[in-house]
DNA sequence: GCGAGTTTAAAACAGTCGTTTAAATTGTAA
DNA sequence: TTACAATTTAAACGACTGTTTTAAACTCGC
């Protein structure tokens, strides 16, 4: 068990070869010895230096999204208008989802191994929510509720809130039927500008909507 | 080469089988062994049925993908009014990516194994998206075409149809962590309703906005 | 009942998997 | 240099992978 490490560039290396291969085929179908082979190292040094193959990829996820967080671009104070604190919402949020691979690598891999996570949910998604995602929904809510106003149930914040992230999302996460549906169209990440822009409007218009007209508590009759 | 089956029990369990395994773990982690045991058939029984793995999968896939299109609630007709058609749509939509495990198992493997595509597309992907999902595509196009007027732009139809379809998905794509944000509410799959009304009215809203404000030509300052 | 064709069965194929072992190497401090 | 710990290495562990082989069991028309 070594204490402390003389030299962490294997280590480095790992995690960072780690981060391609896992990103690329999830966790189970990933595979140490490719990860090593990437890395310059013996294929023992996966175990060596973290144990096992699942305290890697925990590892891994941890590093990963602590940085791409840390980078994020800073969201507006609570003070600004709710309708500037939506758009940079919207742009920040985008700019994280849909990172090139070439210029932020890091976050496009902080990106598809969310994407994974998704679809087979691992034990780490659970520390990944309550450490990054659940500051983002909270951030978001508080937009929302900004905008439909005080009398605006918190079930109607929930659900505009998550009308408001899905947009955003869905680039992410049918990113492989976006492409076959349209092939020739550049792809979503060229176009931040332009699908951020749009969720903004379409986002304003759907809760300008819904906050002119609050639905009725539930079980009950209107007047 | 097997010209005419005589018993094509074992192949129809084959296929059962197949469909729980590879829709819980997907393509590559599903072992041929796991789903020939959960059907009672020798390990040989897949190559011998479907020539190998692979093919087992796409037969798979093509089979339950006609089935849940063929049994999904009829849509309105392009004569309706297109609000009409819009509600229509989302709930059509939502009763199945949002269908339970108990009561519409087939619906809900092909969801989870079209979320599992997503993640990690396979050749398979191609033939659904050409001969299903392209279909769901040009129905919400037209609708949100009705809505937005002949004035808006192609590419305007595409981003505001990408929205509505964004904030259904969303409840697929995102399970793992809506459940991991609020563990005490009810699964969306109980409020389906709830959840396809406030779709409809968001996006009613989004879509009135863009169509009063069309945003002009790229490229072009307005007069 | 027979033989042809279809389907199943057990066993083995060559690989890969994550992990472990034990020896060899490195780097550092006494 | 010696002594010791940290790190790397090659080799092997048992278990699992998709697929193939070979033979046995079945089902059918005759």
């Amino acid at each position: 068990m070594p204490v402390k490490a003389h030299n962490q560039e294997t280590r480095a290396r790992l995690l960072a070869a780690a981060a391609e291969v896992f990103a690329e085929k999830g966790f189970e179908v990933a595979s140490v010895r490719e990860i090593c082979a990437k890395a310059g190292a013996n294929v023992a040094a996966v175990n060596y230096h973290f144990g096992d193959k699942r305290n890697l990829y925990n590892t891994l996820l941890n590093q990963l999204f602590a940085d791409t967080w840390n980078k994020r671009a800073p969201l507006l104070p609570a003070s600004a208008p709710p309708e500037a604190r939506l758009r940079a919402f919207i742009q920040a949020f985008f700019d994280e989802v849909l990172s090139s691979d070439y210029d932020e690598r890091g976050r496009a891999q902080a990106a598809r191994l969310y994407l994974l996570e998704m679809a087979r949910p691992s034990e780490a998604l659970t520390l990944i929510v309550r450490d990054y995602i659940r500051r983002d929904a909270e951030e978001i809510a508080a937009i929302v509720g900004a905008l439909l106003g005080p009398s605006a149930s918190e079930a109607q914040v929930t659900l505009c809130a998550s009308s408001v992230v899905a947009q955003v999302l869905y680039y992410l996460q049918s990113a492989a039927i976006i492409a076959c549906l349209a092939p020739d169209a550049p792809p979503p990440h060229r176009r931040v500008a332009q699908l951020a822009e749009h969720v903004y409007q379409f986002s304003l218009g759907g809760l300008t909507r819904l906050a002119a007209a609050p639905p009725p508590a539930k079980g009950e009759t209107p007047c």
